[in-house]
DNA sequence: GTCAGATCTTGAATCATTCCAGAAAAGGAG
DNA sequence: CTCCTTTTCTGGAATGATTCAAGATCTGAC
């Protein structure tokens, strides 16, 4: 990988405790681009031995509210989470297998696009998820 | 109201049966624009008796998959259906209370925009959702 | 080292949604 | 109009992600 980040200064700088969870669990999303909850809590138990679901789900939202990390998720996907944070990037999620992959913003700063018509609303980001099918199920079944 | 919306037509001219239910629950998508799977039982119980919740959850699956109705999702919501198809439109969403609200599409035809990268994923729609602050929210709160 | 408050553990609860098997109704043919 | 096939609806139970609650433990500051 790339310099590791250092995530237990991550966490000061957001002003959260350094817990053994929380490293385990930030490091779990830096490690498994989009994956869900379960995947993460597979993972952090790999790495950190017994650790609850309940830790996880707490973590991951202490993480999403302090913007270390990203919750998307997409209709009828459960919630995932990735680590690039702060560019505003976009997603294509696969109609058929559910894959998720990055899409670069043109702009790069929220909110990317403006609305034709606000209706009074604030706005402040604009979330665009590309429907579309993969390359492998596009093979699988052209 | 605008002209009332031949329901029974849109039922057969998307080859599907035409049942009390399936009535309603058009009839109640219409009338409640963004609802929710509950409000749209209660109306559809409010205007036709008993109706079990299996079949609203039928119905709403097969009008969805025939393009007769929208099901959206935003991140941390429950499902929610509205009437307005084809025209590709999309969507603000109020943070604080969940208040969704339509916004029209510039381009008007899926898939309104391109990726900068698609990742060889095959695109089929562009789906945009303007995350903010609804004008109650502000004002209550500002 | 001590302390207050934040965080984790354990276990149960909630809630939207789905699965199942049988009963009922719709649409087409005779 | 009546019968038959297929789809659809009913009623009840199951699933699975997520959350709630109470008490034990740990972190960071003094």
């Amino acid at each position: 990988m790339t310099t590791a980040p250092d995530y237990e200064q991550m966490l000061r700088g957001a002003d959260l405790r350094v817990t053994r969870p929380r490293v385990a669990v930030l490091n779990a999303v830096h490690a498994l681009p989009h994956a869900d909850t379960d995947a993460i809590i597979g993972a952090v138990r790999t790495e950190e031995g017994d650790v609850s679901h309940q830790a996880v789900y707490d973590v991951l939202r202490a993480l999403t509210a302090a913007g270390l990390v990203r919750r998307i998720q997409p209709s009828g996907s459960v919630a995932r989470y990735e680590s690039r944070v702060g560019d505003n990037h976009h997603h294509v999620v696969c109609r058929s297998c559910g894959a998720i992959a990055d899409v670069d913003c043109a702009i790069g700063e929220a909110p990317c696009l403006s609305a034709s018509d606000d209706n009074g609303f604030v706005i402040d980001e604009a979330e665009v998820i590309y429907w579309g099918t993969c390359p492998d199920c596009s093979t699988a079944r052209p």
